[in-house]
DNA sequence: ATGGCATTTGATAAATGA
């Protein structure tokens, strides 16, 4: 069992590489952000000729949603129902006997600014919301563009960063406060390479220079987590022409017992 | 280097991203 999570940044644009990705690497379940689509325009018909059972949930220009998805998708929730939201940027279902949440989690722009302090208000209802579903759902993954990088060692340069959205206390306290929901960082329970990111900067030689960050996770509650046997990022699509600047990252567990 | 690049929009410069 597959799963990943890919800022496809903008699905429209990327529609015909997520496709040829998945011919390859045709994982069970795909979380999808940054579609910026409207559900009207939304791509179902070449996604289902391609296998997949899809749900969205999307807007104009800006964030949108998507769980695509080889076993039949149950039970769909779009957006925290906790938190009041004209902008889509979760949606949950459950399949194959999991709670698949996937989430776009706000950039926050900069420390001090008014999406900072939306940023933090989203994630402490997110928490709180997420503790009710894990309460529901022991099997439970958060799939997602996180928009934070949890430790230096997910950041090519701290001191760079310094300062910055993505990287601040703040952030990473309510990454770990998550965490604390008995959570699992997937990629961590593995050795990896130093300097994996999955995020790079179009400008600057950002993907060359491998000045990257690590912000898109698989979290996963603690039976998944014990089923997993691998966490990794895939680095190829980033080097297509025109790629996303995010790059897919996929765990993979072990059947249940 | 308060830029560099990509995407979107009742575009044609501005906002947003991370």
């Amino acid at each position: 069992m597959k799963l990943t999570t890919w800022n496809v940044n903008s699905l429209k644009v990327r529609l015909p590489q997520v496709l040829q990705w998945l011919q390859t690497n045709p994982v069970d379940i795909l979380c999808i952000q940054e579609t910026k689509l409207t559900d009207d325009k939304f791509p179902q018909a070449e996604i289902e000729a391609a296998g997949y059972h899809v749900v969205y949930t999307g807007q104009k220009t800006y964030n949108g949603v998507a769980i695509l998805s080889r076993h039949p998708i149950e039970d769909v929730q779009k957006n925290n129902p906790l938190f009041e939201d004209e902008q889509q940027r979760i949606i949950a279902a459950t399949i194959a006997g999991m709670r698949i949440i996937c989430a776009y989690i706000p950039n926050g722009q900069a420390p001090g600014t008014d999406k900072f302090s939306y940023k933090l208000r989203w994630l402490e209802s997110l928490e709180t919301w997420l503790q009710q579903e894990m309460a529901k759902h022991p099997n439970l993954a958060l799939l997602g563009d996180y928009n934070i990088a949890p430790d230096d060692r997910d950041v090519h340069d701290p001191a760079a960063w310094e300062g910055m959205n993505l990287v601040s206390p703040e952030e990473r306290t309510a990454f770990q406060r998550l965490i604390a929901l008995g959570l699992s960082d997937s990629f961590r329970q593995f050795e990896q390479a130093e300097k994996t990111f999955s995020w790079w900067d179009y400008r600057a030689l950002g993907f060359r220079l491998n000045k990257g960050v690590r912000i898109d996770h698989v979290l996963l509650s603690a039976p998944l987590a014990q089923r997993c046997i691998s966490c990794s990022v895939d680095r190829v699509p980033r080097k297509w022409e025109q790629p996303s600047d995010h790059a897919p990252v996929t765990a993979e567990l072990k059947p249940a017992e």
